[in-house]
DNA sequence: TCTATATATGCGCATATTGTTATATAACCG
DNA sequence: CGGTTATATAACAATATGCGCATATATAGA
């Protein structure tokens, strides 16, 4: 549950989920990802990072390129504590439902 | 897709992620959600702020009390870019499986 | 070895975030 | 009306984040 922290605060920058939505598609290196955008390569080494340690993304070496590739673990945790949520919204609604099945069938029904 | 910027950045915060925990177990007041923390009422207030502009949470008015409750609208757009992540780890599985399977029965198989 | 390519890091600056204290607003209660 | 309860805001300090520029490191290749 700690690195939940660091998960969602990368998830929160804009650039860094269009990076990730890329390597939805396939492992892509440090330029091919930096390709889109208009800032500069270091800024995205540093997105990168982030990304790595929030655990969001794996990398691994290829002569002089790094490729990235997506986490599962980072993104099975997140989807998890997000669980929770849906859950608890999905438990309403069937109470509400409940509650309107029980207003339509059973007006000022008797109950000891 | 822009509101997505708050909502994660909102549940960076593992206040934030509290607050919404105990509101997964159904409305409570701002004393109600301050209680279990250490900082003071009005840091809780602007974590409030904070989720409820990023609409993870919406609020109604009892007299002088401020009850806050999930918003499933938010919740819902963070889970749909999720499944993004989600589906294209279980396509790399597939995959993954698909060359396994192939190794396996059929080594050296010819395909024109 | 010299040079190009791929990526990372240090520095400085501007802006954002979080917490605290003090105080303001709003509604309830007698 | 006056006091209490519930919540919000303002002002301030400490810390974090993001960017560009310059530069460092690492590998490839002639």
């Amino acid at each position: 549950m700690a690195n939940l922290n660091a998960a969602f605060s990368a998830l929160a920058d804009p650039t860094r989920r269009a990076i990730l939505a890329r390597l939805a598609l396939g492992e892509a290196t440090v330029m091919e990802l930096a390709e889109p955008f208009q800032i500069t390569q270091p800024a995205i080494s540093r997105h990168i990072k982030v990304l790595e340690q929030s655990g969001l993304i794996l990398r691994r070496s290829e002569g002089a390129k790094r490729p990235c590739r997506l986490a599962p673990a980072a993104i099975t945790e997140i989807d998890r504590w997000l669980a929770m949520l849906r859950e608890a919204l999905e438990a309403n609604y069937s109470r509400l439902d409940g509650v309107l099945a029980a207003m339509d069938s059973t007006p000022t029904q008797d109950r000891p």
